[in-house]
RNA sequence: GGGCGGAUAGCUCAGUUGGGAGAGCAUCGGUCUUACACACCGAAGGUCGCAGGUUCAAGCCCUGUUCCGCCUACCA
């Protein structure tokens, strides 16, 4: 047994090894059966654009976690992996690689080969992508592996696509969007990230067309982004300039007369500052209202065109001048202006999709915006028509993918109406579960109030903290803002669109077309210039008309397409939104909408029925609980939900477990790019992937931020250096070694600096804890020899062996507890607090001598193989491959293990039992008992260390002590012994005090332990012992003095303050005395 | 600007309905005691961010305040 098991625990010896053996055995797989009870995961997926990090280690460790926690209790477990095409993000890596590799751009190759070059970049990081999760362990079922573009999921996407549109849910229209000049496409608010920039206020003068004597010959307007003013097509003032000004100053007076002292002088100001505004603005607002409504109008300057001066609220009286330009097509309010003066004003876009400005602008058209911006002003400078410049520090959006600055863009795309319908909106339309709903958002909503279920009694909870994180989801739904589908990229799902404008004819065709489809292949609306869509056959008129149809599946294009396209409609060019296919990946990746036909990979699990068992469908959904971080609340877990209850009337999932985020030491996000980022595999390579995944757990505890000291290897020193002190070098990726001064990178991206490694000590831990499991287990498995299980009398167990079996139940029930509640910290400390801190330290070392001897050793060992047993199954989701490889051995040294009766025996400790309570092994007395003994032993060895005795050199020692203390220790006083070093041990209410003795008071007990005396230092140490006491006494005695206290505080607290104020007398006494004795 | 969260030992974090401040790592002292020196034994270390308030009693509840993180917004 020696020689087979190596002293130290080896990681990369068994890592591999141990994977592969779960691979084989077919455990990780959900197939469906007969148990009701099932666990469902569906791993959020990570995007194929690079590849996983310290964030997605913590994700996939917390999921493999339950999964294997949920499999060990028997539940039919599923946890569904994939990837996911990320449209924007992963186009965009191969385009930069495209342009800086070819210098091409993905006009020069086409849309066909550049999606071919994005397949390959695909197939390379998913291939790593796995590489990583496996050597985490993740315990996922690979044969049924999903992309969001493979045929499975690709038909959903087109399926809900088409019950979207025949709802009347998706419509196209003209609306603002965030435009990304670079990628020249639409991004939605979540890709972007906002900067602050240093920038101006310009304030220019727009001249009236025909200014009568006595009226103002121009008016001023502000902006931050002057080059606008080319697509101005009105000055708006406020209708009621005075109303409203009057308005603010009573609303600030209101505010004035409750504000706190502190926000007085601030208030105050802003309300002179309006006062004044009363005399020196107003009259020359109200005179520019009347000339509003008089119809008079201004002439841009550079371009020269007229535009009107209009009237509307968006105006403000007490900001700026009171006036406001109006660019309809490139500001979000300035569009809602134009929304509600439609009729009176243009709307006229300047801006090229490159970001360059277009004809209308004119002379400046052809240049890119900024260059635009810049001379813009110049001329107006020129022409006097600057007023002033300020300083001024915005927020601008700028593209996540493209790091360029976003502008707001007039264009067509596809929306899906996410508010309420007149009509409101049948969810899960032809399932049992159907059910109808204001609108998507709403029922979405309604899922997680804790007030509303869906037909099988299913609702949303959010973990560890219910409250916050349902308050941030219901916020974002409660916008109920539409959400814009379409980007203008080559990589992801084609938008199965066709449209144009036809005349009334061939929309008779269409709708001939359409008639004849069966199953609602096709379906078509006509749009109005709005988007409101009719049904074909309710139009009248003779058109032309705008036209759209929608082909329901792939298979039928070859035939369909061209037929529309005969009638004059046109491919949609646009792809869909990558979270349009992620909010379906619950039930896409299971085969809806008919698993039957689902058109898996060679050699992957089909999704259909098979020999009686449900389809995964029918099965698995809904599923049980989404394991991700909070950013992703908005963006997956509320369209999945709604997604969900849309298309099968039930929530993807019931439970949704908001992890931490990880940073580095400094607090800052860690990210790839900035150089912080820790490769999961350089820490399993380092300390383990046990180590990692038993660090990331004992970090999860309930915060939103885990900070993770960060360090470089010096690749120079081979030191480690701390990237949160470390000077930085020449850019924020390079830091200097404080060792010899020099430079390196942590990026690889500077040609001449050497690279450093990154990682984190903080993994240590996890290491020193795998050593200690394994060594443990090494002690075990060599004292038991080869131990073959015979049932156990009761009488056999002495103390030590009952009491470390109601540990062990104690153990057991507040491991499972602490992992219900979401807490995988609490439950890491409690199995450790078992395993090391009365196991190891306790249990270990009092059988050490009975495993030597003939009459104890049978009992000794049965109970540290149930023990051993226990702790593998508890520590297994943390730290899966240690425990599995030393189930192993402990297999094969005691194969059947047991107390009365065998234990649930598995071959692998993957697929076995997750332990249970045990309520017989539950015993409060002997559990005193030993928490007693402990006390004495504890307060020897204080002694003993004081006096730096070795622990090789045994000690006398006699214990005083009374009653039912006296008759415990007396009881096992032999542990007392052997834990403490004690040779001869006297107990007794009166004890002869040995001579020069040393002593220690703990409770009522008094120990002296003898051979070892130093009167100085006795003196000392009692000095300070009674100092404590009486301060204890103090605080206590003035507790019970006050009267209020004993009045008013709950009986059984006065009666423990009672009690303890006597204990701390006696103890007191005792201290006294043994200082006395010294005198 | 609004919202959410955090601030507890040198570091990273626990602290569950208010009732004697905890863990791990690091530090210090001792020990190679028949699994483990990647260990064991022991010790030291905290005005619980700051200021008020409620209460017999506050790390915990309330108000204010400072700093940090995240989300969010249209302020000319």
């Amino acid at each position: 047994m020696n020689e087979d098991f190596p002293k130290r625990f080896h990681f990369k010896e068994i890592q591999g090894r141990i994977y592969q053996r779960w691979l084989e055995s077919g455990a990780m797989r959900g197939i469906p059966d007969e148990r009701e009870n099932r666990y469902v995961i569906m791993m959020p997926l990570p995007n194929v654009t690079g590849a996983l990090h310290m964030g997605h280690a913590m994700d996939n460790v917390m999921q493999d976690l339950l999964i294997r926690w949920h499999r060990m209790k028997g539940d039919n477990t599923l946890w569904m992996p994939g990837t996911d095409h990320a449209g924007i993000a992963t186009q965009a890596v191969v385009e930069k690689r495209l342009f800086e590799l070819e210098g091409k751009t993905r006009h020069d190759i086409g849309r066909d080969a550049l999606v071919e070059r994005i397949w390959r970049w695909k197939d390379e990081f998913q291939a790593r992508i796995i590489e990583q999760q496996q050597a985490m362990g993740c315990s996922c079922d690979w044969t049924v592996y999903r992309f969001t573009m493979d045929a499975v999921c690709a038909r959903a996407v087109r399926e809900a696509f088409f019950r979207l549109f025949q709802d009347g849910l998706i419509y196209r229209g003209n609306r603002l969007v965030n435009w990304d000049c670079h990628l020249q496409t639409a991004v939605s608010d979540d890709e972007i990230v906002r900067k602050t920039v240093h920038s101006h206020f310009w304030h220019i003068r727009y001249p009236f067309m025909d200014a009568a004597p006595g009226e103002p010959a121009w008016v001023t307007v502000a902006t931050t982004r002057p080059e606008t003013m080319l697509g101005d097509t009105a000055v708006a003032v406020h209708p009621d300039p005075e109303r409203v000004l009057d308005a603010s100053i009573e609303d600030l007076e209101a505010r004035l007369a409750t504000a706190p002292e502190k926000e007085r002088p601030d208030l105050e100001a802003e309300r002179d500052r309006l006062r004044l505004r009363r005399s020196t603005h107003i009259p020359k607002l109200i005179q520019l209202a009347a000339m509003a409504r008089d119809g008079r109008t201004l002439r841009l300057p550079l371009l020269g065109r007229e535009i009107p001066l209009i009237l509307d609220e968006w105006a403000r009286p007490e900001l700026g001048s009171g006036c406001v330009k109006i660019t309809p097509a490139h500001d979000p309010n300035d569009y809602d202006v134009w929304l509600r003066h439609k009729h009176e004003i243009d709307i006229i876009n300047v801006l090229n999709p490159d970001g360059t400005y277009n004809a209308h602008a004119g002379p400046y058209a052809g240049h890119d915006r900024m260059v635009v911006r810049d001379r813009v002003v110049a001329d107006l400078e020129a022409q006097g028509l600057i007023e002033k410049i300020e300083d001024h520090e915005l927020e601008l959006g700028h593209s996540d993918r493209s790091k360029t600055p976003i502008e707001p863009y007039l264009s067509r795309q596809w929306f899906i109406s996410m508010g309420d319908r007149p009509d409101g909106v049948l969810f899960g339309r032809g399932t049992a579960n159907a059910f109808t709903a204001p609108g998507l958002a709403q029922a979405a909503i309604d899922v997680a109030s804790g007030r509303w279920r869906t037909a099988s009694g299913r609702a949303l909870a959010f973990h560890p903290d219910p409250e916050r994180y349902a308050g941030t989801y219901t916020a974002w739904l409660a916008e109920k803002r539409d959400w814009c589908i379409s980007r203008q990229l080559w990589w992801g799902h084609r938008i199965p669109i066709w449209h144009g404008t036809i005349s009334r004819e061939r929309l008779e065709a269409v709708s001939r077309l359409a008639f004849e489809e069966e199953q609602e292949g096709l379906w078509t609306w006509v749009a109005d210039e709005d988007g409101k869509l009719t049904c074909p056959r309710d139009v009248r008129g003779g058109g032309p008309f705008q036209v759209l149809a929608c082909i329901r599946r792939e298979s039928d294009e070859s035939r369909l397409a061209p037929l529309l396209e005969a009638a004059g409609l046109e491919q949609d060019p646009d792809v869909l939104d990558t979270w349009f296919s992620s909010a379906l990946w619950p039930f896409s990746t299971l085969g809806w909408p008919d698993p039957d036909t689902a058109r898996v990979d060679p050699g992957q699990t089909p999704l259909g029925p098979q020999d009686g068992t449900p389809s995964f469908l029918d099965y698995y959904y809904p599923g049980s609980c989404l394991v991700t971080a909070r950013d992703i609340i908005t963006l997956w877990v509320a369209r999945m939900q709604l997604m969900g209850l849309y298309l099968l009337g039930d929530v993807p999932f019931t439970d949704c477990f908001i992890h931490a985020n990880i940073q580095d030491g400094k607090g800052e996000r860690m990210s790839k790019s900035k150089g912080n980022g820790i490769d999961p595999l350089d820490i399993i390579d380092e300390y383990g992937v046990d180590a990692m995944r038993y660090v990331l757990c004992d970090m999860q505890t309930g915060t939103q931020d885990i900070k993770l000291p960060v360090q470089a290897i010096s690749p120079y020193t081979g030191e480690r250096i701390d990237l949160a002190t470390a000077r930085h070098g020449r850019t924020i990726f390079t830091y200097i070694d404080p060792a010899n001064g020099k430079e390196f990178d942590v990026l690889g991206t500077i040609d001449d600096l050497p690279r450093a490694r990154v990682t984190s000590d903080r993994f240590e831990v996890g290491q020193l804890f795998c050593t200690k499991l394994w060594n443990a287990a090494r002690f075990a498995l060599i004292n038991l020899g080869r131990h073959t299980f015979r049932p156990l009398a009761s009488e056999e167990l002495r103390p030590e062996d009952r009491w470390i079996l109601s540990r062990l139940a104690g153990a057991v029930g507040k491991v499972t507890r602490a992992l219900e509640a979401y807490d995988p910290a609490g439950a890491l400390a409690t199995a450790r607090e078992f395993f090391w801190g009365d196991l190891c330290d306790w249990y270990l070392e009092l059988v050490k001598p009975r495993l030597k001897e003939d009459g104890g050793a049978y009992a000794a060992r049965a109970v540290l193989s149930v023990c051993m047993d226990h702790v593998l199954r508890l520590f297994h989701p943390f730290v899966p491959f240690i425990t599995e490889a030393l189930w192993e051995k402990l297999g094969e040294q005691a194969p059947v293990r047991g107390l009365r009766e065998p234990l649930p025996a598995c071959d692998l400790l993957m697929s076995a039992t997750w332990p249970e309570v045990e309520a017989s092994w539950v015993d409060e007395s002997v559990e005193q008992e030993v928490a007693a003994v402990q006390d004495v032993v504890r307060a020897i060895r204080d002694l003993r260390a004081q006096y730096q005795v070795p622990s090789s050199r045994q000690v006398d020692a006699a214990i005083q002590a009374h009653g039912e203390a006296l008759a415990r220790i007396e009881k096992l006083s032999h542990l007392v012994a052997r834990m403490a070093g004690v040779r001869a041990l006297t107990c007794g209410p009166e004890v002869d005090r040995p001579r020069l003795s040393a002593v220690a008071v703990c409770g009522d007990v008094e120990i002296h332990v003898a051979g070892v005396i130093d009167v100085e230092k006795e003196r000392i140490r009692l000095t300070r012992q009674r100092d404590k006491i009486e301060k204890e006494l103090q605080r206590i005695g003035k507790k019970l003095a006050n009267e209020k206290f004993l009045e008013k505080a709950p009986a059984d607290i006065v009666n423990k303050e009672r009690a303890r104020h006597a204990e701390l007398r006696g103890q007191l006494e005792l201290v006294g005395a043994s200082l006395r004795a010294f005198e």
